[in-house]
DNA sequence: TAATTATTGCAAATTTGTCGCAATTCATGT
DNA sequence: ACATGAATTGCGACAAATTTGCAATAATTA
């Protein structure tokens, strides 16, 4: 887990895809961020990639495990996934709106596989999400 | 947490709004089914109610508590909430995409609500999905 | 650099969700 | 059971979100 952009420019190369302008600027758009829209990436990209192009970048990323998306309330949000960070959840302020990453917790996760193999179920990943007040808007 | 339906009557009146076909409708494509697209109950009423009703109707009943939107992957489906059945979550199968429920667990709901609580958090409400090969496609 | 193939932009089509309003259905008191 | 007023529905038109076909363009490889 080095360089994110070099593992990134290897996962694609890996999977016979191409390194293109676009799939760069995405990716750009993601890195070092909260989770975002996808209205939110197609905004970052305007006028250097078409919206079409985004949602397909966007798709295959994910298909790559790149990305991965986070439901958030109604909406859902996008940010690069744990292999680019540490893998983590959130919590989402039901007032401002914020998303807000939670530490790691060993023990949670080890809980989380437990249960699936309690319903021979094969893990691959997961999502909490918790929602609530953030420390500020609790104040309000 | 006796008579579901009789708890949806009670749960429509005591807030004022009446129990009319669609809704009756709407709520029997939900009972005791895992959880449905927005599209599957659509189509469960199909020629018994128009889709804007549906919508309508779907909305009333995440206002009044009685379903719940979860994401599952790229699009979310519904489920009638806890108060009408144990607080759950959910396995996601990747290959079929069924959604399964598993067995209520108070001790990853403790460790949830002390992870909310280390941030400062008030929490509300949680999401959890756990994504995978069921027993059935893991043969495959 | 040229040839080959993957990728993009654009515009049109789908899908999803919403809205206004006239017609209908529901709850209530009789 | 029935009339009445209010809540709800169906319908058609929108609006937003996402997908698709295809010709033009950019990336890879030799």
């Amino acid at each position: 887990m080095a360089d994110p952009l070099q593992q990134f420019k290897t996962t694609l190369k890996a999977a016979g895809y191409s390194l293109t302008k676009t799939r760069q600027l995405v990716f750009a758009a993601l890195q070092d961020k909260e989770p975002q829209t996808m209205h939110e990436v197609v905004a970052a990209c305007a006028g250097q990639a078409d919206r079409a192009s985004v949602y397909r970048t966007v798709k295959l990323f994910e298909k790559l495990g790149i990305v991965q998306r986070l439901q958030i309330g109604w909406k859902y949000k996008l940010e690069l996934s744990d292999s680019f960070h540490h893998h983590h959840h959130h919590l989402t302020c039901e007032l401002c709106g914020r998303t807000i990453p939670l530490p790691e917790d060993p023990q949670l996760e080890k809980r989380l596989r437990n249960l699936a193999r309690t319903q021979n179920f094969t893990m691959r990943g997961h999502q909490l999400e918790i929602q609530g007040l953030c420390s500020d808007c609790q104040l309000l």
